[in-house]
RNA sequence: GUGCCCGUAGCUCAAUCGGAUAGAGCACCAGCCUUCUAAGCUGGGGGUUACAGGUUCGAUUCCUGUCGGGCACGCCA
């Protein structure tokens, strides 16, 4: 773990807060203190309605209260003034010394600056993407991955204990769709023909896999194909299939015509397949802990265990044949199966295994990051937690909605059944990673995202990634000028620095680690998007109303010391977003 | 039809879980480069927070209803 020492002014006047509260209120209740930045200047740096709120319990005006708490207010050398404002705010100004002095910490910190002990190592895993090994990523999976990225850097700058886990979907019938499309390309490549079916895997991809093996193995897995459409109608002869239970019919006979073939197509189109995930992601600055198999699941009998675990406490019965998990009683709108007519354990079922392990592997939280798409699927999997005896409320589920792609004006079209959709890989090429990884979380991640693939591209004071970028490039343009030292700068005394602009700079870099705090208190990388437009902006106002390199010294340093503290923020922030800080542009 | 999410400036979105005069960017209008990067800056107009009620010191935020949009309602994953 990096360590990190700076003074917390919003913590240390919550403190005085605290001890000034414990004048009016009997020790023993407990007081949410909340103290929050002012928007208005004339209102101090932080304000507190803590008045406000005892109004009520102590039955009287809520400024006489504000004024008793003042009163009690021990001394602070950070506290210039206190004041009452408006239906009972307490305001309190934080002293210009303090904030000039504050420079020193973020330009000793560098790159920990912006770090907290708020997370307390508590053990948290964030698992996002897990999108099927059965294609290329799409630009859905994208914004997820952007998210849960960023989000698990801010969560570890935070002080938790971070583990990013993708959870591989390599057991189910998808695998199967996509072991057959492969292998019925393969059979084209070798001059066998079988009509492919409408709702089998119909990407370009599959069709370089089936050249792989064609060019690999020759016709070693060409095994009586006549074979393949017994047990179906006699329409399906003659036309594509089309139905599921058709496509099972012929994965069934694929897998008993291939025998252990099978399984060797299979772990080369799954291996295949993680592998460019794996590679896709990387390139997006994406990284995983762990890749968790769901296929290791059934193999440690982790799923039969979970199962029976939940048929030792009551809440399976039989019908119809298959095995039914009462969700209902957890507040689900129906039963679930979890094992189906045929014996075959439905996703679900891997699914309560696969969560009552993580709980199991000691994590104390656990995030998962989904498509907004799977909503519905909530009840029944924290439903199964609780009925395991474990707490739902551990487990946070983020719905990220999803990112519909603009062209000149207009929406992208996006299918996924056609195979036509715009891969991860083809939108990085587009607009690059640093502007994608911005975008996806320039928005909350439960709204809906309008990607302006145009304005992703443009190089223009428009594009908010530029914006950015350029305001940490403008700082290390000047301070190669200046030729000198940046750990020099630590001691330069900045109490020149007087100005509003730079009053509102300075408060602003102070502001860095509560924004941190918040973007992870409430899993929103947006947060800390929306601040460093923001720092760019004052920043780039301040670059054009005032000169560095002037020729006195003191003041010279001084600013220096203010911008080089600036570049240090843009950057921290930048990497929890996964997006680059050029020094050039 | 039922459940969940959403509705804020012309457009895209914020608003620190109920706080002060609801904020940015884009677009529009008017200005700023012989001076550290103009991928920048300064100023201006723009709102009954979809609508109607309710809760209280105080509501974009919480509750109810209406309208409008999205998603989900498989022994798929």
């Amino acid at each position: 773990m990096t360590s990190f020492d700076y003074p917390n002014f919003k913590a240390h006047f919550i403190e005085l807060l605290c001890e000034s509260a414990k004048t009016l209120i009997a020790s023993g209740d407990a007081v949410q203190i909340e103290l929050v930045r002012t928007k208005q200047a004339n209102h101090g740096d932080y304000s507190c309605n803590l008045a406000m709120q005892l109004a009520k319990p102590l039955h009287k005006n809520p400024r006489e209260i504000a004024s008793l708490l003042i009163n009690a207010l021990p001394t602070s050398p950070y506290l210039d003034k206190v004041e009452v404002a408006g239906a009972g705010f307490i305001n309190l100004f934080l002293k210009s010394s303090a904030k000039q002095q504050f420079l020193r910490h973020i330009l000793q910190n560098k790159e920990t600056f912006g770090h907290s002990d708020f997370g307390q190592a508590k053990k948290i895993q964030v698992e996002f993407v897990s999108a099927n090994p059965t294609g290329p990523l799409h630009v859905g999976h994208g914004r997820g991955a952007a998210i849960g990225a960023s989000l698990s850097s801010i969560l570890a700058a935070a002080g938790f204990n971070v583990s990013r886990e993708f959870y591989v979907n390599d057991a189910g019938r998808q695998m199967d769709i996509l072991t057959l499309s492969t292998w019925l390309r393969y059979l084209e490549l070798n001059n066998v023909h079988i009509l492919f079916p409408l709702n089998a895997y119909q990407g370009e991809y599959v069709k370089t896999m089936a050249r792989q093996i064609h060019q690999a193995h020759a016709q070693r897995y060409v095994h009586q194909p006549e074979l393949l459409l017994n047990g179906l109608p006699e329409i399906a002869q003659e036309a594509a299939v089309d139905t599921d239970e058709q496509l099972d019919q012929l994965i069934a006979n694929a897998k008993k015509v291939l025998g252990q073939d099978y399984v060797y197509i299979h772990n080369f189109v799954l291996t295949e397949q993680l592998g460019d995930c794996r590679n896709d992601l990387m390139e997006f600055g994406v990284e995983f802990d762990t890749w968790f198999s769901e296929q290791s699941l059934f193999d440690n009998g982790l799923v039969a265990h979970a199962i029976e675990l939940l048929k030792k406490k009551h809440y399976l019965y039989q019908q119809d044949g298959a095995t039914w998990f009462r969700s209902t009683d957890f507040g689900d709108e129906k039963d679930r199966v979890v094992q189906r007519e045929n014996g075959q354990f439905t996703y679900f079922a891997s699914d309560i295994a696969y969560h009552f392990n993580k709980f199991e592997r000691g994590f104390e939280q656990v995030i998962n990051i989904w498509g907004a798409d799977h909503h519905g699927y909530i009840p029944r999997v924290k439903g199964a937690l609780q009925a395991l005896g474990l707490d739902p409320h551990k487990l946070e589920i983020a719905l990220v909605q999803f990112a519909v792609l603009y062209r000149a004006g207009k929406k992208a079209p996006m299918s996924t059944r056609s195979g036509e959709f715009v891969t991860l890989r083809e939108l990085r090429q587009e607009v690059g990673k640093d502007a994608a990884r911005f975008f996806y979380v320039m928005r909350k991640s439960d709204q809906h995202l309008d990607f302006d693939l145009d304005l992703a591209k443009s190089q223009s004071n428009d594009n908010p990634v530029y914006y950015v970028q350029y305001a940490h490039a403008r700082v290390s343009s000047v301070l190669a000028q200046w030729d000198g030292e940046v750990d020099d700068l630590i001691v330069a005394d900045t109490v020149v620095l007087t100005s509003p602009v730079e009053l509102g700079l300075l408060q602003k870099l102070i502001d860095f680690p509560d924004i941190v705090e918040m973007a992870a208190k409430e899993f929103s990388p947006h947060v800390v998007a929306f601040y460093l437009r923001e720092l760019a902006s004052e920043f780039h106002s301040y670059y054009n109303s005032t000169r560095f390199l002037v020729p006195e010294i003191p003041i010279q340093h001084a600013r220096l010391a203010l911008i080089a503290s600036i570049r240090q923020i843009l950057k921290n922030g930048l990497t929890l977003l996964g997006v680059n800080a050029p020094d050039k542009m």
